[in-house]
DNA sequence: GATGAATGAGTATTCATTCAT
DNA sequence: GATGAATGAATACTCATTCAT
C-alpha cells in the first residue's frame, strides 16, 4: 500500500511525486477546504468542498482518502508557518520578547481560523496530530523556553508542554469570544504572561507536575469524542 | 376528571409527581444521558442514550419531549451546585481565597463535563438556560471581585465577566488532558492566578476592554457551529 | 372472545352491557372523538382523543380495540340518523320532494363532518362500513326511489346505488369546496337533479349498467390506500 | 471549471442532460413513484418507492432533493396532457360535443391516477403547480364554455370552474367503484351532463353563485389535512 | 376496570464513502 | 485520472398499541 502524499513540505520520505494536473487539483482542494472549513468549521460537507474547488467529489477522494486525511493535511500545512514563527521569534532582541513573539503570532493564527480551532479543540478529526505537532515543533519551543529560563525571565517550572498548553487555551479564548471581540485572547495572554515571569516575593510554585512528552496525545485520544 | 400530568401553571407547586415506575426511568435515563453527554459531548443521538439507560427510544420522548428538554434537565440540575459555589465563597477567610476558591470549584465541576461545557460554550441547545444562569450568578460573582479589589488584593481591571471566561478557558483547554491528569487545569490556574494580583513592580495593564455582560453569550452563540 | 359492543342503537344481538361508568367512558370518548375528528380529520392520534374525553388512553383501548374500531363505530352512530332522514322522507308530500329531501339533509349532514367525510372518502377505515350502511339503509332508499320511479318522476335507469354514489359525490364536493362556500353542494345537486327528471325528449341512457350491491364494497376495498 | 449540474437560470436551455445511468434511474423512480403514488395515494414514503424502483433510497434524494420536487415532477408530465387535450376540444365538430369530449378525457385521466387527485384537490404538495396549471388551462376552458354557451347549448349560469369542479367530483367519487368498473363515472357524467343542457321546460335555476376562479384553490387549501 | 408508562417501527432527510462510466 | 452516480446507516421525532401498576 502507497503512503500518502503528504504535500510539498513533507521532509521525511518524499513519496512519488503526483502527476502535474492531479497535484494542482490536490492544491485546489486544499485551498477549497481551508478557505470554507475556516469559515464554517469542520460540518460542512465534501461534497461542499467538492464544488467549491470545481472538481468532482471522486476527485477530493482520489487524493483524500477519507475526510479526515483532508483535514490532517490541512493542519500540516500549518504546521509549517508554526515553525517559520519559531524560527522568527529566535531573531527577537531578547529570549523574554522572542516567547512572547512567538505565542502571539500563535494566537493570531488561531484567530482568524474556525477550522483550525475546531480541530485543535475537539479533536474530531486528526488524533495524531498533536504528535506530530509536538515532535516537529516541540525542539524549537523547548529551546525558546530554555533561552528564557537562562535569562532569568521565565519561571523555571514552566515547560515547553506548559507554552503548547496555553497557546490551546487562547485559542479557546478566542473561540468564545471571536464574534464579540476578535482581539479578545490578547487580554488573557497578557494575563498569563505576567503570571509566567519569574519568581520576585513569594510566587506560589505551580502544583502538579507538567505532562510528560507523550501524554498528552495519549490523553487527547481518550477524551475526544469518537467520530459519529 | 383527571388533570394533565403538567399542570400549565406549574413551576411552583411542582406537576403530580410521577409513578414510581416512571420516576426510576426517568432517572435511568438522566444518568445515563449525563454519562454519556459527559463522555462524549452532546451529538450523542437519543437511540443511543435510550440503549445506555436500557428503555425504549419512545420511553426518552415520552420523559422529555425534545433532545433539548432532556439537556436541560440535565443542565439544571447542575445551576444549582454552581450556585452553592458561590455562596461558600463567601464564607471564605478573605476576599481573595474567597475568589480562588470559587475558580477552583467551578474548574473542577466543569472540567468533569463535556455535556455541561458544551451547553454553556455553544448553547446549541437551552440558549435560555444559559441566560438564567448568568443572571442567577453574575451578581454574586460581581460581589466576589469587588471585594476582592476593594482589599487590594485583585487587579483593578479584571471584571465579573473575566472571572467566568477563565473557568471556561481552563475546563476546555483541560479536556485534552482529561485523561492523563484530571486536574491539569491547576496548574494553569496557578499561573493565571499569579497575573491576577494586583499591580506591584510595573505590571501591564489589560489591553482590550473586557466583555460587557451581553456581549459573552451573543460571542457565543455566534461562535458556535449552527445547528445542522 | 366477546363481541364487541356495538354501542345502545345496535339492534341485532345485543352484547352483554356495560358497567355504568364503562358505558358512561364509551359515550365521552365517542363524543370526544366525534368533536375531535370532524374539526381536525382522522388522523389525530388517540392520545389526544383520550385527552379530550378526560379519560386514560388505556381506557380508550378498553373500549375500542384499535383506532380502527373507534372511528367504525362513531360512524355507526351516523347511520341511525341516516335511517331517521329515510323515514322522515316517507312523509314527504309526494316521491320526488322525499328523495330530495333525503339527499339534501344527506348533504347537509355530510357538509358539517370532516371526519365523516374522511371516512366516505378514502376508506383509510372501516373498509367494511358501506357494506353495513348499505345493508342497514338500501331497504329504504330503494323504496323511495321505486315510488319516484312508479310516480313517473324519475328516470328508470337510476338504482339505489346510484343514489347512494351521488351523496358521495356530493361529499366530495362539500369536501372540495367547504370553506369558500359552505354550501356549495347545493349547486350540484341541483345540476344532478336536472339530469335525474324523467326522459322527455331525447333523453340520454345512461351507458355502463349500475352496480351490483356487493360491489362497490369489494371495489372501495382495492381502491382504497391500505393503512400506513 | 465545470459548471454545477443545474445551473441556477434553467428552465430554457434546460441543464445539461444526465448521464446515461443516471437519466434511467429517475426514469425508474418516476416510473416506481406514480405507479405507486397512483395506487395508493401521496403518503406513501420514499424508502418504499426506492425500493420499488430498486434503488437506494439515496438516489432518489441525489435526482429528487425532496419528497415534493419528486411530486411536482410527476404532476408535470401530466400537465402537458391535460392542455392538450383542451386543443383537441376545440377541433370537435360542434361546441357541446367539444366540452363534453373535454370532460370525458379529463374524467379518464383522473380516474386512474390516485396521486394526480390527491394533488389537485389537497394540494399538500404542490401548491404552486396547481396554480400553474389552472393558469394555463382556465382561458382554455373558459373559451369552451363560453362557445357552448353562445351556441345555445349549455345552460348559462355555468362557468369555467363548474366544468372542472366536476370533473374532480366524478374523478374522486369514482375512487369507490374504479376496481369494479373503472369506467363507472361515465355514469354519472352523463346525468350530470343531462342537467348541464340549456333550460327547455321550466328548469331548476342553479342555486349558489359559482366559485370565483381564486376561491377554489384557496378552498381546497383549508380543506386540505395539514402536513403532519 | 382504569390508568398512563413503555415500546419500536416508521418518516423525511443528510452525508461520508464506494464504484461504474 | 477524473467524474459524479449510487449507497445506506444515521438522526430527531411520532403514534398506534401493549402491559405493569
Amino acid at each position: 500500500m502507497p503512503e500518502r502524499a503528504t504535500g510539498s513540505g513533507d521532509g521525511v520520505t518524499g513519496p512519488r511525486p503526483l502527476r502535474r494536473d492531479a497535484e494542482r487539483n490536490r492544491q485546489r482542494i486544499l485551498e477549497a477546504a481551508a478557505e470554507v472549513f475556516n469559515q464554517r468549521g469542520l460540518d460542512v460537507s465534501l461534497d461542499e468542498i467538492a464544488r467549491h474547488a470545481g472538481v468532482g467529489i471522486g476527485t477530493v477522494y482520489r487524493r483524500f482518502r477519507t475526510k479526515e486525511e483532508l483535514v490532517e493535511a490541512l493542519f500540516m500545512t500549518r504546521l509549517d508557518a508554526v515553525a517559520a514563527i519559531a524560527d522568527q521569534a529566535f531573531a527577537a532582541p531578547d529570549p523574554w520578547s522572542g516567547l512572547v513573539f512567538f505565542m502571539e503570532r500563535m494566537a493570531e493564527i488561531m484567530a482568524g481560523d474556525l477550522g483550525l480551532r475546531q480541530i485543535l479543540m475537539f479533536a474530531t478529526y486528526g488524533r495524531d496530530l498533536v504528535a506530530v505537532a509536538r515532535e516537529r515543533n516541540a525542539p524549537l519551543v523547548e529551546r525558546l523556553v530554555e533561552r528564557a529560563q537562562a535569562a532569568g525571565q521565565l519561571r523555571d517550572d514552566l515547560r515547553q508542554t506548559d507554552i503548547v498548553f496555553i497557546v490551546f487555551l487562547l485559542a479557546e479564548s478566542t473561540q468564545l469570544a471571536q464574534a464579540a471581540s476578535p482581539d479578545f485572547w490578547r487580554r488573557y495572554l497578557t494575563l498569563i504572561l505576567d503570571g509566567m515571569r519569574p519568581a520576585r516575593e513569594g510566587i506560589t510554585p505551580l502544583p502538579v507536575p507538567p505532562l510528560l512528552p507523550g501524554e498528552m496525545e495519549k490523553s487527547m485520544r481518550q477524551a475526544s469524542p469518537r467520530r459519529r
